[in-house]
DNA sequence: TGTACATCAGTGAACGCGCGTTCACTGATGTAC
DNA sequence: TGTACATCAGTGAACGCGCGTTCACTGATGTAC
């Protein structure tokens, strides 16, 4: 409790920082599934036995490996986001921004991404620890579209009628967001959201997984009309001049 | 050469039928990662070593459940394509019912699911011998919209404009196809053909790697609204009447 | 039909590897008087 | 400031496990005369 512990628990933190840097470097290289604790305490020249003064468990490793990544993510969309709020840039643009970061860390951290968004690890299951890192992305995408919403730049463009069991999933998860608003055309907007959600990660793991591989050369360009494709389904205002 | 040889054949297959069987149900159970021959040579009562008589590898067994994976897929989704299209059902039904067999077949089947369009398995890469079987699906999904725009019921219904990269890639595309006509029309349609093929699997994907987990209740009825949301994306014209 | 030979399925032991995790132990670092 | 004690980082050996793959070998099954 004196003083000088806080030094012990700095060394502390700065030798779990390591740990997890060399993790890291080990999923980035070989995925999740070759990660081993072994491997990681070889790289840093300690005995195997020594990583469990640090880390309960390969699991727990895992674990904060999944929240690091969800946290780097959440960062770097969160400031393109700001950024872009910053030029004072119109709803759209916003918009295409969050995606295209979404997209660059993706592709910059492909096993990272893999780990967040590809099938699940076997025998593993994430605590619940993970969730609030996990939204942290989902904010940003769902704040961008709630400003344009708010803002009127963002209108339902064709109104889709919803199911009743969509409608109650909807309002649902307005309660969950602190949302009172519960007209027909949040609702519509929210269950357009969701899928639009999934829909954009879709792309995004079509090209990190390399499904598009082969079949289209510039994936980028491609992305690009994805989100704007998207913007359109969302209710943005489509583009009239051909895009650059 | 002779007449009897054949039955050492038959009983040859027969015997790698079982251990793909029994591989298949091993990754069904317990993910591609932990696939071994050992667990299968165990299941099947035989010694380990002589799984080599009948698969050369590991990765070549993989690569066999993956052939066999997309090949279930593929005959699952023509069933359903040729029973709509035998009952005469318009062309967004058709649409409706390839998309709902391709997630049906990805809920049975998760593990193969998330074998063919999860995170690629690292270390692992897929040979030539993949390609042709992963196409199926892809040709059912192309073949029913091509139907519906060669008969007059999808009409691009938002002209978004395309830029030059993406146009340069649907062109090449469609020589692949063997379609010859290369209308700016069909451009548009095989770029949003593109994204709404990810769009379709994203889709799936969050639901089979339980991404909607604790967030939608009714994932089918999302899912339903997602197919109809995407339908629009493509031109059909939109469902007036309130959905089912 | 019977016999000598070739083919092939299947065995069991072994090689060499890596893994997660535990445990009794040694030293160093900090703490309290 | 100095000393006795407690805390904690780190070690090395070990347990028990499973894996992919090879290899010399045994029998059974088919083949050719």
């Amino acid at each position: 409790v004196g003083i000088v512990s806080n030094a012990r628990q700095a060394t502390r933190a700065a030798v779990i920082a390591e740990i997890t840097a060399e993790a890291r470097r080990q999923l980035a290289a070989q995925g999740a599934a070759a990660l081993s604790l072994r491997a990681v305490a070889r790289s840093l020249g300690m005995a195997s036995s020594a990583i469990y003064r640090y880390v309960a468990s390969r699991d727990e490793l895992l674990t904060i490996l999944i929240v690091e990544a969800y946290e780097a993510l959440g960062a770097h969309v969160e400031a393109a986001a700001a950024a872009a709020a910053a030029a004072e840039a119109p709803a759209v643009q916003q918009w295409h921004a969050v995606c295209h970061a979404v997209r660059a860390w993706a592709l910059q951290h492909p096993q990272e991404y893999g780990l967040l968004f590809g099938a699940p690890v076997p025998g593993y299951h994430a605590p619940e620890t993970t969730v609030a890192p996990a939204s942290r992305v989902t904010r940003v995408l769902a704040g961008v579209l709630l400003t344009a919403y708010q803002s009127g730049q963002l209108k339902p463009a064709r109104p889709v009628p919803v199911s009743p069991a969509v409608t109650a999933d909807a309002r649902h998860l307005a309660k969950q967001m602190g949302i009172t608003d519960l007209s027909d055309s949040l609702v519509r907007a929210l269950a357009c959201g969701l899928v639009t959600w999934a829909q954009l990660f879709g792309q995004i793991n079509f090209e990190v997984f390399g499904r598009y591989e082969g079949l289209v050369q510039d994936t980028e360009a491609l992305f690009e009309h994805a989100v704007t494709l998207i913007a359109v389904l969302l209710g943005f205002d489509p583009p009239t001049a051909p895009a650059s």
